[in-house]
DNA sequence: TATAGTTTCGGGTACGTACCCGTAATGGTG
DNA sequence: CACCATTACGGGTACGTACCCGAAACTATA
């Protein structure tokens, strides 16, 4: 049996300082509110029936401005908040959201990604939500286009996101748009489009993290940035780390202890192509002291290290990977960023619920942690 | 690949019965809605009442064993899961919990855990749910004696508590032991009680990372370790710190790059005790390289440090309060552990909300994440 | 077989809110 | 003043579950 928990009253309100003055009685007080408050208490107050006061509560016509206001004002002064429970119970109202996430057949990334949206969808079907989900293949855009038109006919009331292919994320989001139809972009954000909210990580400022994190374990020498994408749009996101990473290090850089950044572009993903490109490249560059992977294909590299036995400093990737996570037990990965695709997935969701079901506000943007991950704390980490 | 809700419910679709007598709309309502599977259905299934159904759910008496088992195995039949919402509105049933913290006048650490106690309420009182907060000072043991013996009399449901006064907090236990109260730990652990569950830091595991960062940064020299605590029970948490610290640098040790450990305590914690302690320890020790302090005091450290303009590498300490956020900001601080007090607090009650009113269970044990904290990422984390 | 006691079960109402439907009050028109 | 359209409002039922109360069925005893 799971619970409804953080469904709702996601505002973080705190108003705590009462309770320093008066940390006991506090209870008595919400007891005695707790019992007369609700519609039945307002109808009394305002000498009306609870009909009445149902409709000032919904804004609905029928009510004369007179007794609207009076209504109003016991609102106001008992501070009434409806039960949700009878709201949504008494309602036979129900909501249709839809999700459109690569298939995690290829990452146990979107793996996570689908847990959380799971998790999600648990505490709120009760309230009468119902979900699709549509897992298009990442090698594949037909399968994002198809999927595309299959939800604009489904006339949902919700989407959650992740824009792997920006044009065409792009495009289904006017669509939504112009059908008024709140979406939410997770993982990657489309910019210039005006959806409910970003999801994910601020992918700039998780470069400039790991150029921290390499500079303050090497002082000076010589990093290589390694890039392993096949999927152009994708590779957009992983230049963004890359210029935070970049202007990291040309921010911190003296002449005394000078940090020198290469580069190599991978775009065969295979693991032997991967392994092939990093010896080839090595071989000419025998002075690396460290490697940022702009991705969760870390672990190719850290194979490669590994394998090859290659004296390194420093080897710092994304992502909680089983796999990955094996390479920093070992001490070939020296640390991990996470990117809480779990995490991403569960407030894709609740923010489309808090917005549509709720009315609750929703912020903008919500930025993912960015979590350092290393062979020391990454038990208490989930992905 | 779409995965297809309307399978969910592809089972109750031919269960012609009831449709006949059901006008089209209800029908509608109750799929659209997923309610072919509540105890309305079980009853017409199992040819009994409804308050039959509901004795079985709930192990009441009065059933005839052929009733209970062939209602039991409809409820299996169709995964029935009841419905909180109607379920905990018909019932007038009502929980009671307490929460025993400090008062958070000394430190927003605790300000950040109240927070997320309340947080939680707001979430589950809906569920009749009603909390009392009692804030017990710091530096006052007979504050916390007197708020135990408020809520022993007090008569609730469970309570959430911050056992600061370890033997007076285990004294507590054990009555609310014998009261059948079930009772959580948040933010420190009292060994060999039979908690609900602890919710808080490894502590030894986060000392443990500090050394990782540390021995990351500064390869070799000389590291001291400052314990501030004026409070004999709080010390003995720091202690824990100091020893997966410790651990950390014994097991990497090697001869050729040897980090050397030092160690002060301060037990007096006015600012200007702490200056003073500093000075006369660092006159003595002209070549500490690294600081780690065990606690959210290292804000006082940090000012020294930045006051006399000493030469140091590396500082290390915990908590993200305002203050050390400064000295992150400013590059005095290197790294800031994170121990997430709002979501302990958070944890805390909803822990006790699952187990009391949900009936769920509960892991015994919720180490929070040892969130790694610097000048880079800070801002995408709350407290 | 009548009676009392026990077990087993169903009807019905309540929880707090949503919303349909019917009616009274109001306003405007000839 | 009679008529109708519109506005304002109240009564009542439903949502899915909990639980009270009383009735029926069964068992045991004389």
């Amino acid at each position: 049996m799971r619970l409804p928990l953080q469904a709702l009253f996601a505002n973080f309100g705190n108003s705590t300082n009462q309770l320093f003055l008066t940390p006991i009685m506090s209870l008595r007080n919400e007891q005695m509110a707790g019992r007369l408050s609700g519609v039945k208490e307002i109808a009394r107050r305002a000498n009306v029936s609870i009909a009445t006061v149902d409709r000032v509560i919904h804004n609905r016509k029928g009510v004369s401005e007179t007794t609207r206001q009076k209504i109003n004002e016991i609102i106001q002064e008992i501070g009434f908040q409806p039960n949700i429970l009878a709201s949504r119970l008494a309602s036979k109202k129900t909501n249709r959201f839809a999700v459109l996430i690569p298939d995690a057949r290829e990452t146990d990334y979107w793996k996570a990604s689908l847990d959380g949206i799971e998790r999600a969808y648990q505490e709120i079907k009760q309230y009468g939500v119902f979900l699709d989900r549509y897992l298009f293949d990442l090698n594949d855009k037909s399968t994002f286009v198809k999927y595309v038109n299959d939800m604009l006919k489904g006339s949902y009331d919700g989407v959650v996101m992740a824009p792997s292919f920006i044009e065409e994320a792009a495009s289904f989001a006017s669509a939504c748009a112009d059908r008024q139809i709140p979406y939410v972009f997770i993982n990657s954000d489309v910019p210039n489009r005006d959806s409910l909210t970003y999801i994910g990580p601020h992918l700039y400022q998780s470069g400039y993290q790991a150029g921290q994190l390499i500079r303050f374990g090497l002082k000076q020498g010589k990093v290589l940035i390694v890039n392993i994408s096949k999927e152009i749009d994708a590779y957009h996101h992983l230049l963004r780390k890359e210029e935070g990473f970049r202007q990291y290090m040309e921010n911190t850089n003296t002449p005394e202890a000078p940090i020198r950044v290469e580069k190599i572009d991978i775009t065969n993903t295979t693991d032997e192509a991967i392994q092939d490109a990093l010896d080839t490249f090595l071989k000419e560059h025998t002075d690396i002291d460290a490697f940022f992977v702009t991705n969760s294909r870390v672990k190719s590299v850290a194979k490669y290290l590994r394998n090859t036995a290659r004296q390194h400093r420093i080897l710092i990737g994304y992502d909680l990977s089983e796999e990955n996570i094996e390479y920093l037990k070992d001490g070939t990965i020296d640390f991990l960023i996470g990117q809480k695709p779990e995490e991403q997935g569960y407030l894709g969701v609740m923010s489309l619920f808090q917005h549509v079901v709720a009315d609750k506000k929703i912020a903008k943007e919500q930025y993912m942690p960015i979590d350092i991950i290393t062979k020391e704390n990454f038990e208490f980490y989930k992905n």
